[in-house]
DNA sequence: TATTATATTTCAAATAATGAAATTTTACGA
DNA sequence: TCGTAAAATTTCATTATTTGAAATATAATA
């Protein structure tokens, strides 16, 4: 909290976030640009130019490209949002992560979080399925408006010629997802296998969903609810990363 | 000079490189392991928190990984994009598709977009290589301010001992990638195998890469044009999903 | 529940940061 | 090359912040 922030701190960072977006400046644009006096912004930057975290040429200031905590914290890979959060679940319970996005009348899976080192079901990766047919898909539907899910409805009765669309029975599955704040998959896509799924919203809307899949003997039944806060869970943190 | 450093300053970055070491830290392992008095040190993470460099959770700090200044930009709905609209190319010229992003002088592969039931793909996701040993790197180097592509050259240089690394063969390779509007690896890195990459733009500026990789019978030589302009179709419709 | 350890807050003293003014250095034009 | 103006750096005195011990609150452990 502001009781204890230290405005040193804070100009020294101020200062390194201004070299981040121009590159270089000299004294007299970081000081009026920041509205420092500019003996303070002088001693600042000679400080941060003595802990290597700028570099100091004639007359101009360039951000150091050589200091290891500017350029080699975590690889990105690690920086994936959705896995440091999401692999507390997928290891809790043993089961896939999965995050989907809206894709025409479909949702494609578009990254996996596995719970072990096998690496098959990241082949799911790119694959996709009628939003109506997959729990991801559900998540993501059920918080549109309502004018995008009758066009999309209408766009998939067009393309699924071998059965008929129930809007009927879609409409209240969609209602019972808002109303539970998740989306089930029962044994509905692969025998035996139960997903989960909540959408991932961003500025109030929907951009994605996070759901599990795994064994009915780990999705049980009476531990839904539990899963389904877990997931919740997750995916405020990852919207919260997003912004 | 010594003569302005800020001891604030040098504590609060003391701080941030003892985090990035540690990972996660307590307030008393931060404060005995940096000699520093308890209290100076809980208002300094307290600062650190206020100013989003650090993440504080159960009494553990963290370096906060959604820092712009410390985390490279690497936006996670990129990933996911990226998914449903490479999905066309991929099948059409069956070859891998990734998406590359800088880091320090290297390219980190961040997505794999495969078209078979080819596994070892994805545990490439991770993996990096220097900027200018891959179509990815290259891609993106290409569109980077020249100040930047100076930095990064130098970088390499104090890295990389195996050889010598050829300034002007580089700047003549990128001249070229910018004209043709694509780069290419044509059997640089991996025998038989052929990369081409174009850059992702957003808002003007080069964020990532978009590129395929595949053996030169599907990859050939007279196809590269049209693989290239597909490339280029879909990493502006990824641009334009990412505003 | 009690105890111990860790974290946070309070208080008073010490130190550093601050900014104006002065001085030096650099850049530019004649 | 010299003079001028602008930018950068140093000096000085004042103000504000930082500091750390002590006290208090919270969390963890037995």
């Amino acid at each position: 909290m502001t009781q204890y922030l230290s405005g040193t701190l804070a100009k020294g960072f101020k200062i390194l976030e201004y070299l981040q977006q121009h590159t270089t400046a000299t004294l007299n644009e970081v000081a009026f640009d920041l509205a420092l006096n500019k003996t303070t912004a002088f001693r600042l930057l000679a400080s941060l130019v003595e802990l290597h975290y700028v570099k100091k040429s004639h007359q101009t200031y360039t951000l150091a490209t050589n200091n290891q905590l500017l350029t080699q914290f975590n690889p990105p890979v690690l920086n994936w949002v959705a896995v440091p959060i999401t692999t507390q679940i997928t290891k809790k319970y043993q089961v896939t992560a999965y995050i989907g996005i809206l894709n025409g009348p479909n949702v494609v899976i578009t990254q996996v979080i596995g719970f072990d080192d096998d690496l098959s079901e990241y082949a799911k990766i790119g694959s996709a399925a009628p939003i109506n047919e997959s729990a991801l898909g559900k998540a993501i539907v059920a918080y549109l408006p309502r004018s995008k899910v009758t066009a999309l409805v209408t766009q998939l009765k067009s393309t699924a010629t071998k059965y008929t669309l129930n809007d009927q029975a879609l409409a209240q599955n969609l209602a019972i997802t808002r109303q539970q704040g998740y989306s089930l998959d029962d044994e509905e896509s692969s025998f035996g296998i139960r997903c989960l799924a909540v959408p991932i919203m961003k500025d109030g809307q929907v951009i994605a969903s996070l759901g599990v899949a795994g064994p009915l003997t780990r999705l049980k039944r009476q531990r839904l609810k539990q899963i389904a806060h877990d997931l919740q869970t997750c995916r405020t943190e990852i919207g919260l990363q997003l912004t």
